[in-house]
DNA sequence: GCACGATGCTTTAGATTTAAAGCATCCTCT
DNA sequence: AGAGGATGCTTTAAATCTAAAGCATCGTGC
């Protein structure tokens, strides 16, 4: 008998205890956007806001890790608030260009601070060796679980690559 | 300009990394519980599985971190599905007593143990240490999150001065 | 008894979510 | 050029998900 206290595995363990710490700071960020904007909305308006030259929604569909289609009815929501403006992209007709509206802008100037400092908040009773013991294992577990990049060397690019 | 890079602190930064390692390890749970049962439903399935003696909606609610109303429609379609069956509570007419079937525990059986072996595989890359200390980091995390138990001592609380 | 707040579950409205199908456009190869 | 496959986005169907309102029941205090 190796481990017999109700757990399975250590991997499996570690899933269930990342579900709950998960759902649990998931509760504290959803209060801390809402009733301004719901989670989504804001994530997606927090990608924006960081890259000013516009986002297409393949990039935001990859950097999120939701399904392209989410992406369509949060982004029309956002459009009829007036708070992101989508362009026609300079040179590929099917894609979009997303960005902040000014209102955008202001309203993310408002929100985020806040929500980094709900967060924060979170982790405040945990000692700073513990916190940034958690981050840099969980750099690695997403290093692990994250699909090789392509290896883009200087022979082959990837056929069709649109985005590399 | 202290803006390291990319990074403002280090609990928002966990929270950001803890989101990513979440929604790909979510991404290979659903696969392994897919088509036969969407990864809600195997939730309370689990829950119930290790529970014979029965759950309430609103123990089920609490450990599973999601609202009542929710596992309402959860529920009916396992109950639809002739995995779930509830019986009346025997000393509150309110309440509902929920149970695997047959039928469920047969479906579990062979669930359960495919989809622990597909978690453990996502981790068998990371060392063992490494997957050890991240559950007790998240064990950590998780105690800090939680609210505090009711501490029932002596004195009970709530004289009737709730929320009025 | 019995009023009255608390609890357990359901319903409702609205937003998110995925998988899969569909359309328009792009890119490469012949 | 033009065919054929890959990409970018939208639409559709079905299931989650939350917050909030609603209903029935419970439990306590008067």
């Amino acid at each position: 008998m190796k481990t017999r206290t109700g757990n399975g595995s250590p991997g499996l363990s570690v899933w269930l205890r990342l579900m709950k710490a998960y759902n649990l700071i998931l509760r504290e960020a959803r209060h801390s956007v809402e009733p301004s904007l719901t989670l989504p909305q804001f994530d997606v308006m927090a990608q924006l806001s960081r890259r000013p030259e516009g986002v297409t929604f393949v990039d935001l569909s990859r950097s999120l890790l939701v399904s392209p289609g989410n992406l369509t009815g949060i982004v029309r929501r956002l459009e009829g608030e007036g708070l992101v403006a989508r362009e026609a992209h300079e040179s590929d007709r099917r894609a979009a260009r997303l960005r902040l509206t000014a209102a955008g802008r202001r309203k993310m100037s408002a929100l985020l601070p806040r929500h980094a400092r709900d967060i924060a908040r979170l982790f405040s009773p945990m000692p700073r060796g513990e916190v940034a013991q958690l981050r840099r294992l969980l750099g690695n577990l997403t290093h692990l679980l994250e699909p090789a990049p392509p290896a883009v060397t200087a022979v082959a690019r990837k056929p069709g690559g649109g985005t590399p």
